[in-house]
DNA sequence: GGCCTTGATCTGGCCCTACCAGATTGGTAG
DNA sequence: CTACCAATCTGGTAGGGCCAGATCAAGGCC
């Protein structure tokens, strides 16, 4: 299930996690030295400290200095997504993967705003008022608010007091992160951006699921494909620079 | 926004993304050996594997042995997902993790499943025909169908015909594979499982997206809560025997 | 006894060399 | 131009070593 081919990475990565099930380990404990896993799985050193850097990268472990190995006791975020760093990378996905994210985006960022409008606490007000001041400020100076527009939706999506949602959306988001910069240079675009975030807080505070709803089919869908369609289209043109060696 | 301290090798990680990124390398393209990148960033070779581990583990390369290393062609399935790992090795998710991951699931599924009436195709209702009878058989033989569940559930997702979908949905599902899998050591939930299934079968093939919507609803939302309920209750036995020394 | 210093020991981070066997490649003979 | 072969390169793995901070128990001090 892990991978096809087994190396000595990988079983280590396996018996590791084997490891920890069959202690019974709990988040906080410690795990046994790198040399103890070493001989424990009688492979080298170097293959365990491999294992433990892709146990590290997953927020499943922390290797504290000097100290040891822990469970993280954290579901936390931060971690790397693969789908977002490809993107970041510039790897292009076909045009059907690219609808397949517009699509789950919509999906999940119309049940967040539904959830949001219900849930929504004072303190999300603040917050998203807050976005939506500097969101403001960055378009009357003509500034690309690409990363703002990733914060805004995710404090959107905050505001569902769903943390699983959050994590849900963030990669769909970013994903985009090009394309989405890319998006931002239009005065236009900027402009229309800003009104379509003010009608969102706006559904929001008055927690008018309804419209909040119909925004996100509005507005998300068509952003969303037009940041894709930027994001394409730089692909292309990339790839017209350096020709596409497939094997 | 990676780690917070820096590390040789999350410096290696980073490094090497710089490189592809600033190479304009496209997906299939070789990266430079190993030891060419480890004089490259002034680290060493292990510093530069356990970077490489990182990266394959999150299927952004693919390392071919005695060959060369690549970037990955296709934003592939089969990565591990940390949430799912955690899960898996028995952390204990908080409740209202629990309810979110719930609420997330119904969300998507209902989604998926809608779609899947829109979109399935032949292939599609003989792959879930072939699933359930599957299904059917091990329920009468007083058999686990934990991992047929999530099975025949992840095809519902792909006859939506959305890749995303089922990538969302694939770690909401696997969260809960231990509470999942002793929920059906009981017969009367097998047997509730196997009839909601043929129920959910009979929908897709009708294009009934109302009785799939309503399905989801029913059996996802007190299938998935007696799974997390079974969940916990096994990681509280579990924290019973192995007390958590938190920090 | 209780508290604090101290030193041996352990630990992760990093570096270095070496060997293996298959993949790759460049050149040579036909 | 093709077929073949040997030098070279590559990732996989092993095993050693050094460093400095963390850890912890022994021993001394009050």
């Amino acid at each position: 299930m892990l991978t096809a081919v087994s190396t000595e990475t990988s079983d280590a990565v396996r018996k590791t996690l084997e490891y920890v099930r069959h202690h019974r380990l709990a988040k906080g404990d410690r795990l046994p030295s790198e040399r103890n896993l070493s001989d424990r799985f009688g492979v080298t050193r170097s293959s365990v400290r491999e294992a433990l850097a892709v146990l590290d990268a997953m927020r499943i472990t922390e290797r504290k200095a000097k100290s040891g190995i822990f469970l993280r006791n954290t579901p936390d975020e931060g971690g790397l997504d693969a789908l977002v760093l490809q993107a970041d990378l510039g790897v292009t996905f076909d045009a059907q993967l690219t609808r397949d994210a517009i699509e789950a985006r919509i999906i999940c960022e119309e049940q967040a705003f539904r959830l949001a409008c219900q849930r929504r606490t004072e303190a999300d007000l603040a917050k998203l008022h807050g976005l939506l001041d500097t969101y403001a400020a960055l378009a009357a100076n003509g500034r690309n608010m690409a990363d703002e527009d990733v914060e805004f939706h995710l404090a959107v999506a905050a505001a569902s007091q769903n943390r699983i949602l959050v994590r849900t959306i963030t990669p769909l988001m970013l994903m985009s992160t090009r394309g989405r910069r890319r998006y931002f240079e239009s005065a236009a675009l900027r402009q229309r951006s800003l009104d379509d975030h003010r009608a969102f807080y706006a559904a929001i505070e008055a927690r008018d699921e309804a419209a909040a709803t119909a925004l996100v089919h509005s507005h998300v869908y068509t952003a969303a494909a037009d940041i894709w369609a930027l994001n394409e289209a730089a692909a292309v043109a990339q790839d017209a620079g350096t020709p596409d060696k497939q094997t």
